[in-house]
DNA sequence: AACTATTAATAACC
DNA sequence: TGGTTATTAATAGTT
């Protein structure tokens, strides 16, 4: 969004990057303590650069223990023993209240803790475990037709072998019965997933002659 | 930036509110993904809504930013040592390996991340998503149930009052008049919830005469 | 959920 | 880095 456009893609010019990347750094910063404010939410953004500095952004009351840090170092004080406690404890609180946080949801989402859920928060519940059931499948589906394809591969090649095999040394034994055992070696071989095709409503789309 | 500039601070109507949080929380994480992309960074964005709920958007593994995270942090305890600040860095080291673990299973759990998943893993997912989905339902059924259960009880004690007192004052008006409009009433108290029954196949049990 | 008039962010340049 | 500006992108208010 300037005097050009850009594609989302790795800048390559390492200068270039360096200067996107610091100011997009602070826009993001900008932006996250904007929603922080205005939504009254909590909001963290940590971010490491390609040269492996690390630039933070915590919303929460108790402000990030690096951001003291660099304060500290920056006017060349040292830390007396008691600070740096003071430090250390105020980071295991950030901590362990983030972690209140994701543990109530965590249990909520695993369904252990239904108790004190309204309907509202249920329906909501509901509809997202709903939408995981429909990704699953969805990834089951493109698994399983993935293995198909690879299947139907193989066996045309091997098909495509033995014919050659049988013309030229094996011309007087029984075509037919040939490819009968091949087919049910075939069989042998493919995946328990294979049989799952009825309930995911996939067929194994081999036509053997 | 809109049809018009807002000030930044806290939105107290909580509907502008929840959809502000909504379309900037979107912007955000389009942001984040953008620098990441761009300047080949790593970035880490976890936000938790006012009602308490988790959004996050990783770059990378969450176990490769926590790697770094704790780097950083080692590297900090070797310029000042202290044995309080030690106990209290052991405890944050602490609280964030398990926040790490239980980042990594809240993913899985959330179906963000189904890649590297076999079938097999992906079954026993889809099983345990119905097992919970089941416990929902029934949840759900039990809350209305109770509800209604409730809402008849107040009903059938309402009308008895009403009773007592045309029986006491008012013989001369007309029992069926009064009670239509009674139970106009109560429709209109009845909640949201009640109109669920049809989805959930659940009948208002009332029975008024 | 869309739309759109505005404001805000930022790419290129210095 | 830090400042300027022409553009593009985000979004507040509206439907």
């Amino acid at each position: 969004m300037a005097r050009g456009k850009i594609a989302i893609r790795r800048i390559e010019n390492p200068a270039s990057r360096q200067v996107t990347f610091s100011k997009r750094k602070s826009g993001l910063i900008k932006k996250a303590k904007e929603l922080a404010i205005l939504c009254d939410a909590e909001v963290l953004v940590t971010i490491f650069s390609s040269t492996g500095r690390l630039y933070e952004y915590s919303s929460s009351s108790m402000k990030s223990i690096f951001d003291r840090y660099n304060e500290e170092k920056e006017h060349h004080q040292l830390l007396t023993p008691s600070s740096e406690a003071r430090l250390w404890q105020t980071e295991a609180e950030r901590l362990r209240q983030q972690m209140d946080h994701l543990q109530e949801n965590y249990r909520r989402l695993k369904g252990e803790e239904l108790s004190g859920m309204r309907i509202s928060d249920l329906d909501a519940l509901e509809n997202q475990l709903e939408m995981r059931l429909k990704n699953i499948r969805t990834k089951k589906r493109a698994l399983i037709h993935h293995e198909n394809i690879e299947l139907s591969k193989k066996i045309t090649l091997v098909q495509h072998e033995n014919r050659q095999l049988l013309k030229k040394g094996y011309g007087a034994i029984d075509i037919r019965k040939e490819e009968g055992s091949f087919s049910g070696q075939a069989n042998s071989c493919v995946p328990v997933h294979v049989n799952r095709s009825e309930e995911d409503e996939i067929r194994l789309g081999l036509q053997l002659q």
